[in-house]
DNA sequence: GGCGTAGCTGTACCGCAAGTACGGTCGCGG
DNA sequence: CCGCGACCGTACTTGCGGTACAGCTACGCC
């Protein structure tokens, strides 16, 4: 971790996007300065526009990188979950669980999730940013409605579900949870809820229960 | 639906609270100028600044007047559920599904949720605009947490549960039902994740099922 | 009937942030 | 040594938030 007093030449694009991540989570993206931005990466303007054509450049580059990251480490913990048990269910469960915890081990609260702040504030994002969020989600939707299928296969739900709908509830209760827990300032919330759909899904499937 | 052709005198302050939680709402608090707005009430700059101090002042009127009607709406829809059954635990699940049905006959999606949408998007307000959502927050989990102690109390639940962090979920689920729907322009998002928290308070405390 | 006040209009101006334009500099690989 | 990518510097335009005043009008109230 090394200040950036020493202004490096070369990975300037890396260090806006860094700046640019941390000030857009805490305080908004039409909030946040380009004149910060390169105030704090230690180069001009002119640096900042060989960079990114416009702000919404820098909000695409943005929600690339954050969407990339966030999809490495969720293939990750259910990766995890996937070596743990070879019970469909089982690794599933495991998989939140881990999670949660991960959730639970942040010092502080979760900084925000940048495809949902972008949902709001501004059409400015010519579309782009939109579709490139829209297609994040779809595929969230996708993987987990897979495993839906594979849990529902070995075990029939105690009541009819959309596995599609279900899907779409773990992004909904991990999105409202970390807008809940940056409203209340309560770290707590988020990995909370996490397992509180667990539980859901424990009582859906779960014959032992 | 009639025009702002007519420039008619008083009203204005409505008028602006009108045009700007719709443009809030479509495209964020802060890509809503001040000129857009006066242009589409047909006042002044000197009247919009007569009625706002400023534009955190506009954003506290906002949220005030959005926390406002959304409570009585709530209460309307739980209010007719304590009509319709004695049963805790019945009354609840009425008024989630006339919740429900009440977001599905919405002719276009629900068009977000100005108090997440402030969660993110500036620091710029003052704390005051939070601290009114998070005092909103807290109410919504008190009252949810009162009826699961009821409904807790005569029927117990099959896993044990936390009374707040279940209030939290509705909320949450809420928020990020409609922040989903936002993104993937489906109205049926939302309505369908209020029916899934309503299922899985079934599944904790119906013994029917 | 005079008087204040709410609800505006109009004009002029300031500061800041986004974005444009364009020329110059430095280091590195071919 | 040439070009190119990664910048620096300066200067300028535009739009928006916000300030500062001066004035106008309709309505309610003592």
């Amino acid at each position: 971790m090394q200040e950036t007093a020493t202004p490096k030449r070369g990975g300037a694009r890396e260090r806006i996007l860094e700046l640019a991540e941390a000030a857009t989570l805490e305080k908004g993206f039409g909030a946040t300065s380009i004149e910060e931005l390169i105030a704090g990466a230690g180069i001009s303007k002119s640096g900042f526009f060989h960079h990114f054509r416009d702000k919404n450049a820098l909000a695409k580059a943005l929600i690339e990188r954050y969407l990339a990251n966030d999809e490495v480490i969720l293939d990750g913990l259910f990766a995890r979950g996937d070596e743990l048990s070879e019970d469909p269910l089982q690794s599933f469960l495991i998989g939140l669980k881990l999670f949660a915890e991960m959730l639970a081990d942040l010092p502080e609260a979760h900084p925000g999730c940048l495809a949902a702040s972008f949902v709001y504030q501004e059409q400015l994002f010519d579309g782009e940013v939109r579709a490139l969020s829209r297609r994040s989600f779809l595929r969230w939707r996708a993987r987990f409605a897979e495993r839906f299928d594979a849990i529902a296969a070995k075990y029939p739900p105690r009541v009819p579900i959309d596995r599609a709908a279900l899907a779409d509830m773990a992004a909904a209760l991990i999105d409202g949870g970390i807008t809940l827990g940056k409203s209340l300032k309560d770290a707590k919330i988020l990995p909370a809820q996490v397992l509180h759909f667990r539980n859901y899904v424990r009582l859906l499937f779960d014959p032992a229960i």
